[in-house]
DNA sequence: TTGACTATATATAATTT
DNA sequence: TAAATTATATATAGTCA
């Protein structure tokens, strides 16, 4: 998306990877909650950045 | 998103919520997918739909 | 950097088949 | 009708402050 066309490929530099993470990490847990309002869905996500990150997303449905 | 534009409420009836689910648990299965493997990223999703099933989405790291 | 912008790719609501 | 299409809303890659 964006102004680049983005293949679905490792991102080999660890630096580079981290904007992108971050907006997809946080573009991903809004879908999730988007989700889980709209079709009454009981959802738990869990991502481990590279870095050993960890980030959550649940909702009690 | 889409030809009109969605609030973030309870699709209420339950018949109408199952295309809706359907597409948006397939759009967020993708997310996760190309985070994953973007980004190196270790993500477990777990969706309970309304009528209880369930799905899921893992990648190994 | 971290955040804001914006042009453009993508996702999807409504529609059609 | 379930799948494909299409029009439009949303997400985001690249950019810049």
């Amino acid at each position: 998306m964006g102004r680049g066309k983005t293949q679905v490929k490792l991102i080999e530099d660890r630096t580079s990877q981290q904007v992108p993470f971050s907006k997809l990490r946080s573009g991903l847990h809004r879908k999730a909650f988007q989700l889980s309002v709209l079709c009454d869905a009981e959802i738990a996500l869990v991502v481990f950045s590279p870095g050993g990150r960890l980030y959550e997303f649940a909702n009690a449905g």
